[in-house]
DNA sequence: CGCTACATTGAATCGAGTCAACACGCGTGG
DNA sequence: CCACGCGTGTTGACTCGATTCAATGTAGCG
């Protein structure tokens, strides 16, 4: 679907996102050659073993970049907020998909063409290796997340999640913006944190009881960060 | 300990490695520069949130890279043969080492100066290039991994540890070489699966009774490739 | 209004972790 | 040369967190 965007220099996620770093002329001629989408909720934006055309950057909603195994469970690696970038890895390494994203309420996004997106690489220095040092950060985190999912019971997982949840948009350097609330299916993030629907929506309410967090039509509000911080530390 | 290690130029696993991208007289420079050092069974290489000095090349022997988490356990990310690099993400993103890494016998390994590596990246695009897709290529890894530990249970996961461990040094485009056993202690085997050493062992157990591997002297040996591969693609 | 998607709760089951005891092999020191 | 200790491997019994299965509730929407 087809929707007129702002031009990028006026966009207000700019500076949430690694654009900050162009200079006004090449944001302005990434304004010019981008195409810009809406994704109503659960529409795919690309496709695992897919070869990437460009890089997504999202404009407004949220998206989930998970894995489906042959199981045919599905394994979110992380949602993705206004200002993320989506597919930059393969992009870089001129590989297919190695995740699928799948908007998960209806949600804008541009997609620069890979052909501009390697010219920003190879005149921008700076912006090259922010985007290095963000793989690299990347890696760490799927480290990390790896290591929770290995050791740290549902409960303590489910806190940390909503943490995270709650503190999106955190960029390089700029403090979090808190999200009011959080408006992910049990589903989903019953799949982010590695359990499932049962088990996840037993732990919400187990919060909700301790006055941890709230729920207003289903969605998530949190009441307690410190406790729910302590929770996700906790090992066992 | 000091030991004196042949000349990059002259070294076996040369072509094992991304220096197989490298000029003639590059290696030579690399091999003027960097010093070597052999690290005892269970030394450390270099310790999590340490900084960086250089990149560490794998001569000789095997290197656990792991996660120590707050609970005091062990999670091992991958093990490291000879001609794999150590720490180069970290290096990279001139942050600080997110694992340690311990060799799990004596392990004789090359460190190259930051300032090196550094003109390397810089002067040799064919180098970096090759290095940035490496990155890229470990994420995927990651990810992979992570969603099996969510989902496949720890039968599946032995079975894929024990065919990776056998096909290990198997590098861009060549053939893997096998090697004829797998020697880590049931302990690194559990923690590179995220299990606990009994939970290793019983499965061990079973795929001996099964035929599958034979066992002399504590080291396994595959004797049925298709069916590990089989249970390794097995959700349950 | 009724369909559909999502959320919730209970009961039964099971995979895997924990605890505890014991076996094996190897190197050191008496 | 043997005894001892230590690191590692092995096995059994018990426990428990989490999944599964099944039934039911609730909200939004055409």
């Amino acid at each position: 679907m087809k929707f007129v965007p702002p031009k990028c220099e006026n966009c207000s996620i700019k500076n949430d996102s690694l654009f900050c770093l162009c200079q006004q002329e090449e944001v302005q001629h990434v304004s010019q050659v981008k195409t810009c989408n809406i994704y109503r909720k659960g529409q795919i934006v690309f496709h695992e073993n897919a070869m990437p055309i460009g890089l997504y950057c999202i404009y407004e909603g949220s998206v989930k970049i998970s894995k489906l195994n042959s199981n045919g469970r599905e394994q979110i690696m992380r949602i993705a907020a206004p200002g993320d970038f989506l597919g930059y890895r393969s992009l870089v390494a001129h590989r297919p998909y190695s995740d699928t994203a799948i908007a998960i309420e209806d949600t804008t996004i541009c997609l620069v063409p890979k052909s501009e997106f390697f010219n920003l690489m190879q005149n921008n220095k700076k912006f090259y290796e922010a985007l290095l040092q963000k793989i690299c950060r990347d890696a760490d985190e799927m480290e990390n997340k790896l290591s929770n999912i290995a050791y740290k019971p549902v409960r303590g997982r489910i806190a940390e999640a909503l943490l995270i949840l709650a503190g999106k948009n955190a960029h390089e350097g700029k403090e979090a913006k808190l999200q009011p609330y959080i408006n992910l299916t049990r589903e989903d993030l019953a799949s982010l944190v590695g359990t499932v629907k049962e088990t996840a929506i037993r732990t919400i309410s187990e919060f909700k009881d301790e006055n941890l967090i709230a729920i207003d039509k289903r969605r998530i509000r949190i009441l307690n960060f410190d406790k729910l911080m302590h929770i996700s530390n906790l090992y066992d």
